[in-house]
DNA sequence: TAGTCGTGGAC
DNA sequence: TGTCCAAGACT
């Protein structure tokens, strides 16, 4: 038991628990019930990285659309490594969370420059790679590799909080690790893949957080916290806190040949290099706000410009934050100096540009009114 | 460690 | 409308 190097209540779970038993109901089940996914068609390296990472905080149903097109858009490690950094955006568009396209990018291009084009296939290597971390590496290395190594998600510790009765807070980093350890103990040597892939189905599927069906449980008889009737107590989650209201006026400006100006964020923080229609956080009464926009134009952009009308007012909330936008239209005086990070374009050609959904709210209500 | 980083679906 | 969230990683 010391061997396992777990906490003393993991060791104490494992104590008397029937793990081969485990490993077949789960197993059994999972083959005979796991539902047919794009990313389940083979075992691509990239396809399992590329799902994986798309999958983060991500639900299912959200991801099989993108990551189709994305498959299809960059088939291998090759074409997403010479692709334009834009073009993997505007794949990406939507889904959030855009430093994952990003991250996923420069990590290929690591593969194609130092390994060959080959997805690497040891745990120190394959965490090396940006944007992979102790889950992604686990599942890649898992389900492409058949590598036995604990993958332990968000569904992993519910099903394991619940069936091993843990009770630590999943919320806090450290963690992980005793989750990491049962899986180690528990996981199923010559089929890590399907053993790996098989908690977390269960967690999608049956071990859900509101209301599991614990009477479809295939491994309801291994589960402490369904004989102590407490599943719906499992798992342990500190809250988070609400996101912040932020106040923000934003600018249509359209010069003399209809074309509008659209700047580029920068390439760190909140929706890194995505394209926006220019916007400030705005302090001043709504009184005030059209004459802090022309302001802010003027010395952030060097663009003359005069506000027209207050157009619509969008709420957008992030993880952290909520945005509430007011939308203000205009027109360009001068010359403006067009750069990297500051165009004008057709309204007809926003759409090949990534904008946050936010943006494509304004766009859509705008030019889109009629549809 | 706790905060940062998106979005749309479920209830 | 508000709340919680869904196959996390990075700082």
């Amino acid at each position: 038991m010391e061997a396992l190097n777990v906490s003393n209540n993991v060791v104490q779970a494992l104590e008397d628990f029937q793990i081969k038993t485990f490993q077949e109901n789960l197993l059994t089940w999972y083959r005979e019930n796991k539902r047919d996914l794009p990313w389940r068609k083979d075992q691509d390296p990239y396809k399992v990285w590329v799902s994986e990472i798309m999958l983060q905080q991500t639900r299912v149903d959200t991801v099989i659309p993108y990551f189709n097109h994305f498959i299809d858009k960059f088939p291998t490690i090759e074409t997403l490594a010479y692709a334009e950094e834009e073009s993997v955006l505007k794949a990406w568009e939507g889904l959030g969370y855009y430093s994952r396209a990003r991250n996923l990018q420069a990590a290929v291009r690591e593969v194609a420059e130092n390994y060959g084009g080959k997805v690497p296939d040891s745990p120190k290597e394959i965490s090396s790679l940006k944007g992979v971390g102790p889950y992604t590496s686990g599942a890649i290395l898992s389900i492409a590799y058949g590598i036995p190594e604990p993958a332990v998600d968000g569904n992993v510790m519910r099903v394991l909080s619940r069936i091993l009765y843990i009770w630590d807070d999943i919320g806090k980093p450290k963690t992980r690790k005793i989750f990491e350890e049962a899986v180690r103990a528990l996981i199923a040597e010559d089929a890590a893949s399907d053993f790996n892939q098989a908690l977390m189905e269960l967690g999608a599927t049956i071990c859900t957080p509101q209301s599991p069906a614990c009477l479809l449980c295939p491994v309801q008889e291994h589960c402490r916290a369904f004989s102590e009737g407490v599943e719906k107590e499992l798992p342990v989650k500190s809250k988070k806190k609400p996101p912040k209201p932020l106040p923000m006026a934003a600018a249509v400006l359209m010069n003399e040949e209809g074309k509008v100006l659209i700047h580029r964020r920068p390439s760190e923080g909140l929706l890194a290099n995505l394209w926006e229609f220019p916007n400030h956080e705005t302090l001043s009464q709504k009184g005030e706000q059209d004459a802090q926009l022309v302001n802010f134009l003027s010395e952030e952009y060097e663009v003359e410009s005069c506000i027209d009308d207050h157009i619509a007012n969008f709420s957008h909330v992030f993880s952290h934050i909520k945005w509430n936008i007011a939308v203000y239209t205009g027109k360009l005086m001068g010359e403006v100096k067009e750069a990297d990070d500051l165009k004008l374009v057709n309204p007809s050609e926003l759409q090949n540009y990534p904008f946050p959904v936010s943006h494509q709210k304004i766009i859509k209500s705008l030019f889109w009114k009629g549809e």
